[in-house]
DNA sequence: TCTGGGGTCCTAGGACCC
DNA sequence: TCTGGGGTCCTAGGACCC
């Protein structure tokens, strides 16, 4: 029992939106495949056919069409309802095996198991990635640490270690060959110090400028030194490499902090009217998830953008916030107040591309009790969303909408090349034999 | 012609208070 | 022209994540 220890895993999709459109059509398996952003505008997932090729993560898919033809690479909108309801099938398995775990985004799940052995900790990775592709047909990577960052260092390298057969163990605990700390260094250096969980663009740039090029040289730095130069998220890393448990497993469901509707349109928007449309929209959407969640908002900001990547065009971005006189989650009485706003930071002459809504200051629609003078969030109201929410659910979003969210929506979001909605659409649903 | 969307956390600096 | 010190709270902006 000498070897038993506490372990974080990370379980993370390969490939994940590319690898959803496989599972309902097999043909793609070994080709080229790309899922296209909303507006068929960047790329957001590749198969690893595609990775070889060259062509990057984000990358606007207008710069690569000789590759495509050249390369026959099969394109696809993004399709997030299946993409949401694949997850929620391979978070399920991992539920009724793990004793506890956190999800922590549409494709990745930590687990944290205590009081286990390496080889058996090994053996329950490889059987959850076998169980996951034979029952929801997602191909898996299991990265197992000490901490939550070696378990995402461990499956970044179980992903580029083919012996490794998809599941990657990273321990120092020193009492095995392979827990050595020398082991661990060995493996870290593979690393570039940008690939490490809590590294992004401008960090590795400063690393790099410092002449930390891997991971290995990232875990062996002063801690003084890093806290003063990349702060305590820094310091955090460099920890958590090092197998100091400072990020712990999030399990309850927290509550949001803000609620976001975003989008960037098919083509240029120049009016009031148009914006007004959209801007309505994108709160009416907010105030939809407000009420799933069960919050009431107190602070609505609206903001809106010209195409930042039209060197020659005029530019102009604005953003206002404003306090809701009461807490609410009342659609009408937030679009209002987002129309207000907008007439406020709107200026003629401009070629906008991008608006968003947000609502912060939440707070559960159950604190207020019956302290709910003076707000216009009745009982009456909240009723009559309630009603609005349960017919958009059941017939569909957009079946019943507020007027000014327009009719003919010319700015609305371009998605050609989507894939039938398999698993949510019962007439989009299409049989093999 | 065409460049995503939805979040969190941290820090610096200003406002304000005693 | 000189003109404290410390604390808190809020906000904007930056960096990061997927």
């Amino acid at each position: 029992m000498k070897d038993v220890q506490t372990f974080f895993l990370l379980v993370d999709c390969n490939n994940f939106y590319v690898s959803c459109e496989r599972v309902f059509n097999p043909s793609l398996e070994d080709m080229p495949v790309i899922v296209l952003s909303n507006n068929d505008g960047c790329v957001i997932s590749r198969s690893d056919e595609v990775k070889v090729l060259g062509i990057p993560m984000a990358a606007p898919i207008f710069q690569y069409k000789n590759e495509i033809k050249l390369h026959n690479i099969k394109l696809f909108s993004a399709n997030f309802p299946l993409y949401g309801d694949m997850s929620r099938r391979v978070m399920s398995i991992v539920a009724r095996h793990a004793p506890k775990m956190e999800v922590y985004s549409i494709d990745e799940v930590f687990v944290h198991i205590k009081g286990i052995s390496h080889d058996r900790v090994q053996y329950f990775a490889k059987k959850l990635r076998h169980r996951i592709k034979k029952e929801v047909g997602i191909p898996v990577s299991i990265g197992i640490g000490t901490t939550k960052t070696l378990a995402k260092a461990a499956n970044y390298l179980a992903k580029r270690t083919v012996s490794s057969h998809g599941v990657f163990l990273l321990c120092s605990c020193g009492q095995t060959d392979i827990c050595s700390h020398a082991q661990i260094d060995n493996h870290l250096q593979q690393m570039d110090v940008g690939s490490v969980w809590g590294i992004g663009r401008k960090t590795r740039a400063f690393l790099h400028n410092h002449g930390i090029y891997n991971a290995s040289q990232l875990k062996h730095l002063d801690h003084a030194w890093t806290k003063r130069e990349l702060h305590k998220p820094g310091l955090e890393t460099v920890l958590e490499l090092q197998g100091v448990v400072v990020k712990k497993l999030e399990n309850l469901h927290k509550s949001k902090k803000s609620i976001i509707c975003s989008r960037s349109f098919s083509k240029p928007v120049t009016t009031l009217e148009h914006l007004s449309e959209a801007v309505t929209e994108f709160v009416a959407r907010a105030a939809e998830k407000l009420r799933e969640e069960h919050e009431l908002t107190s602070i609505i900001t609206i903001y809106i953008a010209t195409n930042r990547h039209r060197k020659h065009d005029k530019q102009y971005t604005q953003s206002l916030s404003i306090p809701m006189p009461a807490p609410t989650a009342d659609t009408a009485t937030l679009i209002k107040t987002a129309q207000n706003i907008l007439t406020k930071i709107y200026k003629q002459g401009y070629r906008y591309k991008k608006a968003l809504a947000m609502l912060s200051g939440l707070m559960r629609d159950d604190s207020l009790q019956d302290n709910l003078f003076g707000s216009s969030f009745t009982p009456q109201r909240k009723q009559l969303m309630a009603t609005l929410d349960t017919i958009n659910t059941t017939w569909g979003s957009n079946t019943l909408m507020f007027a000014s969210q327009g009719i003919a929506k010319p700015w609305r979001m371009k998605r050609a090349m989507r894939s039938p909605r398999y698993t949510t659409k019962w007439d989009e649903l299409v049989f093999v034999h």
